[in-house]
DNA sequence: GTCGAAACTTACTTATAAGTAAGTAACATT
DNA sequence: AATGTTACTTACTTATAAGTAAGTTTCGAC
């Protein structure tokens, strides 16, 4: 059981670092296989088809997030510390491997991924989309965060962002995301001028 | 002449199609040939390899969209109205087939592309680039534009939104992309409230 | 009317992806 | 000590992608 959970748990890993890095048409079993040093059937055996591997990558990643979530409301959770730890990790994930997005990848291959696999994207978007807007919602009434017009609307703007500078990055430099998610925190935390003078 | 043109016109038609759809290794090159009535092997006549069908279709992008912006300079110019042109472009673009932005495609497959569609995809990222940077530099010297810090760092919001955005509208459909970009808008037109009272 | 080049088609080859069926080693249970 | 289950491996099959070599048609120039 533990030598069980270790393999799949490995795969796992591999195949989510891969997904983010080429895309799902853009690795095969071997790339998994062959560097953990087992046989191909193995990778079958714990995920019969790359459906189902790509499903649990998806669902694997949403039970981190929620527990990373869930962790940090226990610890009073004040928005924009929320807010920070959410960019941190998002940032950290973005320059170490160049990865994409879960949610790039996901929406990039949408139309060539198996049907199953958008149903499991479109849970974790609808999940990362309300937590934002909740953040969003309470940081304001906490006086900690600030923007005009819809909660809604700030979390689509910072999603995209997001997603689209971190992509960029890859072709353009890591700095092009270090600049957007700075722009970001500036927008969000200096109150507007009206307060001044 | 004219027949040879027709057909290489319509596989990169064809082709820069798939590709905003489904992504560099998403399609075959039967994919292009069976739609059009002709053989495979007619594809690798025109591009012996994918990786020239790929540069293809990138260069031909960056050549439409250089005329494009040649020929707003032509009329006058107002930076408002070329970078109204652009969004208008590229709204419609997405809406009509929910391709990804060309630019969000290099970045997604950025590494699983060869090496020469990479380049490609680099020249068209500093145009676009430079493009935006100068659009927004005019319109804030003519008063039609308005934001805050360097220019570079807006047109990286922008970008970054622009992509992100059009991604995330094929998963949560298009009025996100239509949030995005007329936020974008209401963010560029409308004057800071110092000016207002 | 023939020659040659352009624009294909026919008919392959080679590699790889995804998946399966059958067998085996280890270990846990009764 | 036999039995079964888990976690694999070996050895395939099938499909498809990418690319190539050689032949064919068309059509304009000479």
């Amino acid at each position: 059981m533990n030598n069980r959970t270790d393999t799949r748990e490995r795969i796992l890993d591999s195949a989510e670092q891969l997904l983010a890095t080429r895309g799902y048409h853009g690795f095969s079993y071997q790339d998994i296989s062959r560097p953990l040093g087992i046989k191909n059937a193995a990778v079958h055996y714990h995920f019969p088809t790359k459906a189902d591997l790509g499903v649990a990558i998806v669902r694997r990643y949403r039970d981190m997030l929620k527990a990373a979530s869930d962790g940090f409301m226990k610890f009073g959770g004040s928005a924009r510390l929320h807010l920070e730890a959410y960019l941190d990790f998002f940032m950290k994930e973005a320059c170490e491997n160049q990865t994409m997005c879960p949610m790039g990848v996901l929406t990039a291959d949408y139309f060539s991924i198996p049907e199953s696999m958008r149903e499991e994207g479109s849970k974790l978007e609808q999940e990362v989309f309300a937590m934002l807007i909740r953040v969003l919602e309470v940081g304001r009434e906490q006086g900690e965060l600030h923007f005009e017009g819809e909660p809604r609307t700030k979390a689509v703007m910072m999603m995209s962002v997001l997603q689209g500078a971190r992509q960029l990055a890859r072709m353009m430099g890591s700095d092009v995301l270090a600049t957007a998610i700075e722009e970001l925190r500036r927008e969000l935390y200096v109150e507007p001028s009206t307060a001044a003078a």
